[in-house]
DNA sequence: TTGGCCGTGTGATAAATATCACGTTAAGAT
DNA sequence: ATCTTAACGTGATATTTATCACACGGCCAA
């Protein structure tokens, strides 16, 4: 039983209609990560398919010597591509979830899957839509690390944080530079140069992205 | 009208049952597609979901100025998972596939999808393990590019290929580079390291992988 | 108020990779 | 058989990124 209503599910995930929207509500569990808790690690076995209804969550790829690379948020109305694929269980490295923010998801269990798959077309169209734009981002993502280097890299990371989270990002060039596997001189240093043509501003903890629009 | 029967096509893909197979068979059409031709490209739309029955298709990223980077191969009994996405067209970079063999597809209509997944659980779960499997592949992709140096990466790049291939590489340092998005003479110099401690054994115009056991 | 820590700035140097230049070799074409 | 071309080898150099060393300043706790 979720929290939040049926009309309410459809608020925060619009392609549900309401009998989905109904039959979630009375078998999704609700349930608050707090802020740093983890809801995904390393050979976890996965047991529900999770949707984001608020808060956020950063996804990352952890390498074999603990180095760190971002991969992207999961924000209100998005669902966790990788607990849709239950089964899921690397071995040789695998995907850190994070709450970055205090975060509510609903919970489904398994084995309503088959359920919902036949009975629900909008579930499927809904992970579809799931499927498709996790992997899309995830091909930006190999874009990116295959073909630029440091300083578009940097922009496009900041530009992403300044989307999810706000022009004034409350990040460490340490906190960065873990994010795209640099070190932290590195990030310095092209943020001094980014600085210098007015694409950022810089205080102490934080950076503010003076960039075009987002989104 | 499929060329393979249902039986067949259990054969090839073991995930089948013989309502779904028999579906296929009837709204599925058989297509061969020559070496080299291109089965996606930049831009393209989809109105079929392909299945692999023989050959094989490589898939890689290209960047702005025409570069590639190699992702992975499809396979006999592989999907692709992009088609299914199908209303996927990215704006920026794309995808594209190529045969690299002659390649026997079967193409299934997008509008039978909803029968297909709402009247056949295995064809859903057939969907999902192709999403799960390509998505897993990306995700080794990203931990390499990100965390890896060439060597290794090479190393990495030479096993895959093996693995699909077979020990004999018929392939240029040329094509190699391209592949991982570096140079021909830094592939050079690497493979004959990796000549000197035996890994490989090298003539022109291909190289023999000599590590341990595939798969 | 002061000592220490954390975040940052910056030069010097090292390591990894790319690029340039040119040489060698082998296979196929005339 | 010679010519041509594509594949490969290799040194020298440039570029990019990482690492090391150290300095500075603000902030917090004793």
């Amino acid at each position: 039983m979720t929290t939040l209503s049926p009309k309410e599910l459809i608020g925060v995930f619009p392609l549900f209609d309401l009998p989905l929207a109904t039959f979630l509500h009375e078998h999704g569990e609700s349930k608050t990560f707090e802020q740093g808790s983890i809801l995904m690690k390393p050979g976890q076995f996965f047991k529900y398919a999770m949707l984001i209804v608020s808060g956020r969550v950063k996804l990352y790829r952890e390498g074999e010597d603990g180095e760190e690379f971002f991969m992207y948020f999961l924000e209100s109305g998005n669902a966790c591509a990788l607990s849709m694929m239950c089964m899921a269980r690397s071995q040789t490295s695998t995907i850190m979830a994070v709450a970055v923010e205090e975060t509510e998801v609903i919970m489904i269990p398994i084995q309503h899957m088959d359920t919902l798959m036949k009975n629900y077309s909008t579930w499927y169209h809904f992970v579809i839509e799931t499927y498709r734009s996790r992997f899309e981002e995830l091909l930006t993502v190999v874009d990116q690390i295959a073909f630029k280097n440091m300083d578009e890299r940097l922009e496009w990371y900041l530009k992403r944080q300044a989307k999810s989270l706000g022009k004034t990002l409350l990040l460490t060039h340490q906190q960065i530079a873990h994010d795209i596997n640099s070190s932290r001189e590195v990030v310095s240093r092209l943020l001094k140069k980014m600085e210098k043509t007015g694409l950022v501003a810089m205080e102490r903890n934080s950076i503010v992205w003076m960039g075009e629009e987002l989104e």
